[in-house]
DNA sequence: GGTCTATAGTTTATAATATGAACTATGTTG
DNA sequence: CAACATAGTTCATATTATAAACTATAGACC
């Protein structure tokens, strides 16, 4: 069994990448005695292995790491259909992925989940090791202990305990988390912001979503709806204000989502692709420049708002090439650098990233990730 | 010397009100063992004290409270001509305070309010204890060893070690700090909301200041400036929007706070005075009425985006009852409301408070306490 | 090549801090 | 007044850290 001072290491490790015997004590503040026979155990047990020896003056350190292969997780994103189910080592690199339909039907759903899983499971040699548990993302929204969907538009499911029944069937501890906290758990744990103690992440797709990590941890909230940035009232001239399925008229996601966008094309005659939409705009069609360029600035302009208040490091914003490079990014970089306040570190705030799918997936891995690396109390 | 074992304990008395041995060994999760033993010093020290045993079946449990006059603690506000000073117990209760003019010659400034502690801690005769430390508000910003003023427009300090001055004159240790992150700070401590993981409060005096507590840690964001809600971009009709001193246009503070509004009054040729204008439209003076609405809805606006993004459980206003009570805090009010998702919670959400001036001084005073009640490795 | 020095990591005795289980204390209940 | 229930203490012990001395392994310098 692992105790406290194992976890402090293995998160040290996890956050910091590889460091020795010696760093890792200064780092924790413990003394070398503690750190050696804690290392001595994670060893034994195959969690960490040691590095080649860097030499400096004095006796070369061996960087300790977390062993990728040590853990092994099932990730699955129902954040858009088809469904995504991923398995990842404790580095969070995918070694195996599958697509299904994404079915409403809870019975279904589950059964074809768990089949899923079986089936990467076995594809998992247990020489190599075994799978230690089960992460879930999906658009909506999950009761405090992480087993029970509250609420999902997209599936139609009310207080459904998806958590419990994985659990049950697989025999796996299993987590479920919505898809923007499940995104920026991910990148908290295994992306290129690892360690950041502050920062956001935003992701445009039909509906869009938005997580905040804050004192490095995640900002739930009260009722666990922060970020809610999808609804942030940002046409304030309510004669152009379009009803949202909120109920309230001029949220973000009525201008700003790429479902707002293609209905705007649509209204205005378009094409409602994307990428044609986007081709019109550089091709300096009025219209299309238009509709891109009040959804990018209405971006933007919700954007300054999350900076002004939250205050990250970095901002990751996740959406189509075609939008990011076009007229869409740019007024949505340039409206949010219009109203923040200049700040020394405000400068490549900013950070545009490919709509990866399987982001949702693995960072939905990382959840059962995150309970072998921190342990049962968590961070 | 205290151990963390009694820290928890203090943190925990502090943040729940007085509890027995019995519930602290469940609530911490210690053995009643530990409990007891770490008890027994802290009474020994006259920290804790015993109240009246709570009788029920079995031995009555003796609820353990935390000793007001065990700590004495001298709270600064500068957030506005004059400055406050306070003495204030372990309870946040101000035993005595004095005002005096804010300087913002740095000397002058200091030396005045050195007197003013030394007065203070000689009222206090020492048969009832000591002052164990000092914090100070104010409205700039302060870095992150909480002794330096890195900027501050009403004084005009730049990177001024205020905290470090007053230390060394005093004798004791300070802590500076934001104005509305030392108000939210004492709310967290000693207010009403003591406990509440997440919530907000907001005043508006001649500017406008926002601190949010999430996850149960005040919220400061990557380079301090968390909470900036007086610079959101409100005002996006180009045509109308103000320029800030911020150097942007359209920001909150250009409408919403006690200058703004002064000025706009000034500009439609009514009195700029807020208790006269608040007469005014409450007579049904159309200008004055549209000044004053314009001005309840931006705020109510601008708070609408940080129930969206933060999700609090509470948000506290302070303003001047002439303003609450009148068509600017119902326009807030009614603003707000209709542009949040509908949660189970948000009903109430809102609480309206007096501006009251010693409100910032109990704030500065907490800071100090914090140490005492957390101890060194603080929350 | 040998010695000095610097740094990494281990060993071991010990200190601090928790626990479990038995025990005492002090009430209510019937 | 006995039986019971709950609060709190005691004490032997386990866990988990530390300090300080020790070993290990390199580069540097003469």
């Amino acid at each position: 069994m692992l105790s406290t001072g194992h976890y402090l290491i293995l998160s040290s490790l996890s956050r910091n990448g590889p460091e020795s015997r010696s760093e890792l004590a200064s780092r924790l503040g413990m003394s070398k005695a503690a750190i050696s026979s804690l290392v001595r155990d994670l060893l034994k047990q195959e969690i960490l292995c040691e590095q080649a020896p860097v030499h400096g003056s004095g006796r070369p350190s061996v960087p300790l790491a977390v062993r990728a292969e040590a853990a092994w997780f099932i990730g699955i994103s129902l954040q858009n259909d088809p469904a995504i189910v991923v398995l990842t080592d404790l580095h969070g690199t995918v070694h195996d992925r599958m697509e299904l339909p994404r079915h409403a039907d809870l019975e279904t759903c589950v059964t074809s989940l768990c089949d899923a899983i079986a089936h990467l499971r076995k594809g998992l040699r247990s020489a190599r090791g075994h799978v230690s548990g089960v992460g879930m993302a999906l658009p909506g929204f999950v009761a405090n202990d992480r087993q029970t969907c509250l609420a999902c538009a997209a599936l139609g499911w009310r207080d459904v305990d998806i958590g419990g029944l994985l659990s049950k069937r697989t025999g796996l501890p299993t987590w479920i988390e919505n898809d923007a906290n499940a995104l920026i758990l991910g990148e908290q744990l295994f992306g290129a912001l690892r360690g950041s103690p502050d920062f956001s992440v935003i992701f445009i797709s039909n509906g869009i979503g938005c997580a905040n990590i804050v004192n490095g941890r995640l900002l739930r909230g009260y009722a666990g709806g922060a970020g809610e940035m999808s609804h942030a009232p940002i046409v304030t001239d309510m004669a152009h204000a379009l009803p949202c399925r909120c109920g309230n008229r001029g949220c973000l996601e009525t201008v700003a989502s790429l479902l707002a966008i293609g209905n705007a094309a649509r209204r205005a005659g378009l094409p409602t692709d994307i990428a044609e939409l986007a081709r019109l705009a550089a091709g300096a069609h009025p219209e299309a420049l238009s509709i891109l360029h009040h959804a990018g600035a209405s971006m933007g302009l919700a954007t300054a708002h999350l900076i002004q208040l939250i205050d990250p490091s970095h901002v990751v914003v996740m959406l189509d090439p075609n939008l990011r490079d076009g007229i869409y990014g740019h007024a949505l970089q340039r409206e949010t650098e219009s109203h923040i306040l200049r700040r020394p570190a405000s400068r490549g705030m900013i950070h545009f990233r490919d709509f990866e799918p399987d982001s949702f997936a693995c960072g939905a891995a990382s959840l059962a990730a995150r309970y072998f690396i921190f342990g049962p109390d968590g961070v």
